[in-house]
DNA sequence: TTCGACATACCAACCAGTTGGTATGCAGAT
DNA sequence: ATCTGCATACCAACTGGTTGGTATGTCGAA
């Protein structure tokens, strides 16, 4: 019942995956042992390999888990109960900006990261890493199709285009917040892609 | 002077670069090993570290390496002597769009790849990335102040801003790029990136 | 003979994964 | 209620292969 605030307390499982995206975020997957996030989850090796058959498994389940993080943050945000597609995408932009706070490896994506790194070396993690991008892109569509439709039918881009672009952006930006060691350039850049989302959807 | 394609022969060193270029943006800079580069440069160990005190030395060199690559690359491209600077700026983009062919470890960029795995581990490393995309950056910039002068003076964005998110869109479409394992992803999303500079610099 | 360029052989640290074990909980039989 | 049997959860210690790095040697050119 006793439980100490930093090292969370639920089940042993979630400690290594919370443990596991924090970790990975900050040194890559290739350069994190499983020690270190056994470490990081106050766990054993005994127990890592217990819940997850190798190294490669957890990466697959880190990037389920950071999705599922991901849906749930996007999913009951505010924004999304705006009357009108494009504040519903302005909003999406407005609240990736707001969260760029505190760490870097707070803030920036394990699914982009994960991808740099592995895309030649563990197909698994790719797929999964593309499979959970692909699904936040797909909302982003729904919202996108409805903008569209409604304010530009003739334009000459897709839908899919575009959620690819915004979620391209996105990923760019942060990188430039590693090189600069801060999340104000990233604000810098999704200003644009702000700008650019209001210039397409004139009203 | 003779230079067979793959292992080129010149001397030992740059046969070592060339090398940690399309290795490191094959499995990432944490994943490479130094005799991963050792063999694709037909070298040994040996010979390695009479050239590089350390893998993050070869990591800075290789930062270094890649970006004198793409100075040539982009210094000396046709669209250069264009009179207009937006057009320089498209050209630039068209440019970016022609170079996505072959494998993508060929076209990918080095020092966004290693951003990512090392800004928390390896300092020496990230600072040689940030400082080489600052200044590609720098000569868009030109550009961009430019044409910002000629078309749009009143605009609210900054020129380095606008640099910043070019670039990031570029860094952004290689991560889908890996995601998706082809380059055609990446064409979609810098056609957003086209059409947005167009939008920007109304003629 | 000396020096730079490279090779060979080797080491100590590290790392993913294994082994063998203990503690605890639970289900059903008695 | 209590005992038995078995599964789950977790741990400490170990292993075999790998990795960055070193020590030493060879060879050709100056």
């Amino acid at each position: 019942m006793s439980k100490t605030l930093a090292e969370n307390t639920s089940d042993a499982r979630s400690r290594l995956l919370d443990a596991a995206m924090t970790v990975i975020r900050q040194k890559g997957f290739s350069a994190t042992t499983v020690d270190d996030i056994c470490q990081a989850a106050g766990l054993t090796k005994g127990s890592f390999f217990h819940y997850f058959k190798s190294k490669q498994d957890l990466g697959v389940a880190a990037a389920q888990h950071f999705a599922d993080m991901a849906d749930g943050l996007f999913g009951s945000a505010d924004y999304r109960k705006l009357a009108d597609p494009v504040d519903r995408l302005l909003g999406y932009v407005d609240l990736r900006v707001a969260i760029l706070q505190g760490p870097i490896s707070s803030f920036t994506c394990l699914l982009g990261t994960m991808t740099q790194e592995v895309y030649k070396s563990h197909p698994a993690i790719l797929a999964a890493c593309d499979r959970h991008m692909a699904e936040h892109i797909g909302e982003l569509v729904k919202d996108i199709t409805e903008a569209r439709d409604l304010y530009c039918p003739d334009a000459l881009w897709t839908p899919d285009s575009l959620g690819l672009h915004i979620q391209a952006v996105l990923q760019g930006s942060f990188i430039f917040a590693k090189a600069r060691g801060g999340p104000e350039v990233a604000v810098e850049i999704l200003g644009h892609l702000r700008r650019y989302l209001k210039m397409l959807f004139k009203r």
